[in-house]
DNA sequence: GTGAAAGCGCTAACAT
DNA sequence: ATGTTAGCGCTTTCAC
């Protein structure tokens, strides 16, 4: 292995002149400089990660925890996962990968033995157990998702409540005036699953305030919990004519439901969505996009700051945008 | 931080009693572990990662390169994904992810700085670019997929010419006498993409040892692609009886198209796939399994041979299993 | 069975 | 603008 005092005989300059010529923290001739790269390029000379990080306590690499409950649709956390790598390689950061499953221990290890600069923790629920580990650790931390309280740690996600709020804002401006919200499982929400619970505020809100009649059914991730919930729709509110579907599991089988009873989309409901782009695009569906590639990317940028010792807020909400397609249309008059 | 010393202090003895202490690398005794133990229990001492892969030239991390080529699917890679991370975790080593887009400097950049021990690079292809590097690497690799010639690699994949004979003896077995293959897209044999032609190569050499009547037919990855083949399927093989599908994207299609064109499955036609299993269940296609969890773990484990100097096969091919479901039965007498 | 001490390769004072 | 040197925290000879 070619080592920094190989590199420094070769140059004909001091080892620390070599660390200094590589770091700019301090001024180098230009003559030294082009010596020093000289030599590193002919020795292939790559300084050692493990001895840069114990002279430093620097480790340049943060962990990723990712979630691997069953319903997570992969996809997008796979999207998650390649814009975080991206980001942090930006800031010249490599990424560990722990899975949920190793839980507390893995997060304990990577950040105890100064493995890691800092994490993120993807899918942090309302009652996170994990809450009081992630307040605890030595390094900085960023997560993914609203715990109850926010205090003392760094959130970020989509805005769920403004999500709601623009899709209905959309219908009403539509003309629409009276919608409903086709939500996720039950479970979703007894598991208090932040997100969850937050469309149903902004989607409650948003229709009080511009007077529209609003219901709000959970909906089982199943073709038949999907036409189960048109059919009763349909019963108990004859005027509707607009849906919000915060449930990627059922929004084809929905439409589909919407369709054999008779109903056409745009033309009878218009149907809007919260869910992965590529679904919406796939399914023309009018939608607010689950950002994951600007989420990743931020809870990196927020983590960065944090190892910079830059304050940085304790809640981060991005802004939705509501993607118009062809399931969405004026009411007919 | 609490280092090494402080545990020493505390228990009464010098830091390499410690060290071994931990290591077990030399006897201790009985008295002395205790002490330390209680001293490492008492501080909540962590050895410092950086340190000890200076100390010792291993950092206990591998790497691991996912592809994010369009037309992966997603959630064959994450279980993946997940296998190598829980099978590294066995043997105490944690996973640093490397995108397939950070391309070859990625993988030199890891290995050349002693970041990682080893590396497992997923979905090398037939004359994959990063060939040349891959042999060349300071630490030892294992490739997912199998390029041209494996000398100088250590490669493990599902047994594709295997899997595509198991398809074909399934059939062979039923009473089917006619059979056709439904594969990849023209591109994917253009790229050379080994797995499809060894399923090709198995496919047909079995169905010639059978005797029976053969066609492969490779297929655009869309529902009027799998319409297309289908029709062209019952002009060119009218005694055709037994299909097997290399193509997830087409399987559901297919299936579907036969059925419009008046064939029942399995009445009139067995159809049997090479596809990611809980596809297969879902439509409850007899089918092999691509076995993603497998293919991670026993990756982990040559490379863990490797890295213990043991010396390890070139090729490793895992058998097949079909896994019987209704979409085959015996041919109508 | 245990300790002392010499590195592992790098960075960052502290010198000049 | 550059060199000298003392660590960073751990492992592992070598010595007893």
């Amino acid at each position: 292995m070619v080592k920094i005092t190989d590199v420094a005989r070769l140059a004909g300059v001091s080892p620390s002149t070599v660390s200094y010529a590589l770091s700019g923290k301090r001024p180098i001739s230009e003559q030294t400089r082009r010596r020093v790269q000289d030599a590193i390029r002919d020795l292939g000379y790559r300084p050692h990660a493990g001895a840069r990080a114990l002279a430093t306590s620097r480790s340049n690499v943060l962990a990723l925890v990712v979630p691997l409950r069953a319903g997570m649709h992969v996809p997008v956390v796979m999207q998650f996962v390649v814009s975080v790598v991206t980001a942090a390689r930006r800031y010249d950061h490599d990424v560990l990968l722990l899975t949920q499953e190793e839980g507390d221990d893995g997060l304990r290890r990577v950040a105890d033995t100064a493995l890691v600069d800092g994490q993120v923790v993807m899918d942090v629920q309302l009652h996170d157990p994990r809450l009081p580990l992630l307040r605890n650790l030595e390094r900085p931390t960023v997560v993914i998702g609203f715990p109850s309280s926010p205090q003392g740690l760094t959130c970020i996600d989509l805005d769920f409540r403004a999500a709601g709020e623009v899709c209905v804002d959309h219908l009403a401006g539509l003309g629409h005036r009276a919608v409903a919200l086709v939500g996720s499982p039950p479970e979703v929400y007894v598991r208090q699953t932040a997100f969850a619970q937050r469309v149903v505020q902004g989607f409650t809100g948003a229709a009080d305030r511009a007077g529209l009649q609003s219901a709000v059914h959970p909906c089982e991730a199943t073709p038949l919990g999907a036409r189960r919930v048109a059919e009763q729709l349909l019963r108990e509110q004859p005027a509707l004519t607009g849906v919000v579907v915060h449930n990627e599991a059922v929004l084809e089988p929905l439409i589909d439901a919407f369709r054999r009873l008779g109903l056409s989309v745009p033309g009878d409901l218009s149907v809007t969505a919260i869910c992965p782009d590529d679904l919406a695009a796939h399914l023309g569906v009018s939608a607010v996009a689950l950002p994951s590639g600007e989420v990743g990317a931020q809870a990196v940028e927020l983590l960065m700051d944090k190892l910079a010792g830059e304050p940085v807020p304790e809640a981060t909400l991005l802004r939705p945008t509501l993607t118009r397609r062809a399931s969405t249309a004026l009411r007919d008059a």
